[in-house]
DNA sequence: CCGCTCATGTAACTGGTTACATGATTTA
DNA sequence: TAAATCATGTAACCAGTTACATGAGCGG
């Protein structure tokens, strides 16, 4: 199989940490995701499940249910094998290129704006960084406690990054304020 | 006109900064960045072109260089209100997201891996990281020297950003020792 | 005159999105 | 019994990608 995409790698990681489980299962996991960067649509979904099994990386087991079907998919030692050698390593280069970010991209056009209303778009775009840090600290304190360790790195990894946001905004701010002689 | 893509923004925004230019020099830009998300294919600019033309928030200006065609294209005041509702404020929610990350992607299912390999992928990752932070430092010393302040302003959110993911990795790191009775 | 850069495009493809469509099972 | 949830799919669309294709101007 050829290489797979983002989506569908992180599918097959689903599947193999989730155990057997439906499509449908997967699409609610990606919708509730705190941060979905995809729609878990069951336009994207079920070909991803069809290109997989496709491809022999994950085995379905069709489990009716009185009249309702229902297939559970798991990964197959190839499709494992796959996802190994798909995280890695080695990891490639990209990996040290900055995540493609809507908010870095418009700051970087922040001089179309005026003085006053590019300090109100920093005001703005903090606030909304200091609750989003709130919100994945609370998350975070909750994984603590589970089993799993990965969803708690996670939830760390989130917060180191928003943290570096919110510094850099505020560096900003602070360069403005400092530039205009206050 | 509708609502921009990112690109097209990202593109009128490029006009904007450098003034009258052609698609060609917007798609060397692009190329050169130092982590280009877009390819900036002449397939994805020159439809961007014909789109903002079509919404008239650019217009060409078709100047010959004996029988060499190029048109060069300016932002129009349209287009600079347009560019400026689309940076804002006000910031939607959505700026607090994470960026998708692909490296964020393969952490989530590094459980997949023998914690041997799992050292391994973190420790690579981490050089990677480090030697991207060097890179963007350089870079970043230099930009500060120049008179529009934001270039050096992004070069800083790499680096903020950069710092942040390795603290991540090596604190996964340290866990995995700990983890392990070291 | 060869190769590089400037410059402009087109065509086929592809992966993911939105919206639509269906029906069984569970719960209030 | 009505609404929510579980479950599976399809069809039209769309933005961006890869690869192709052309040609002028310029430096060695």
């Amino acid at each position: 199989m050829a290489d797979l995409t983002e989506l569908e790698a992180c599918v097959l990681g689903l599947i193999w940490s989730e155990g057997p489980c439906t499509p449908y299962r997967v699409q609610q996991i990606m919708k509730s995701s705190p941060s979905p960067h995809w729609s878990g649509s069951a336009g994207a979904i079920y070909p991803v499940f069809e290109r997989l099994e496709g491809g022999g990386l994950v085995r379905a087991r069709t489990r009716m249910q009185g009249k309702r079907e229902s297939r559970a998919f798991q990964t197959t030692a190839s499709g494992l094998r796959v996802l190994r050698s798909w995280i890695g390593p080695p990891v490639s280069e990209w990996a040290g290129d900055l995540p493609i970010d809507p908010l870095r991209t418009r700051v970087r056009f922040l001089g179309a704006l005026s003085v006053a209303r590019q300090r109100a778009f920093l005001h703005d775009a903090i606030a909304i960084l200091e609750s989003k840090l709130k919100d994945v600290q609370t998350d975070c304190r909750e994984l603590k406690k589970s089993e799993d360790p990965f969803p708690y790195t996670m939830a760390r990894g989130a917060i180191h990054v928003t943290r570096a946001r919110i510094k850099w905004l505020a560096e900003i701010e602070a360069g403005l304020d400092e530039g205009n002689g206050e």
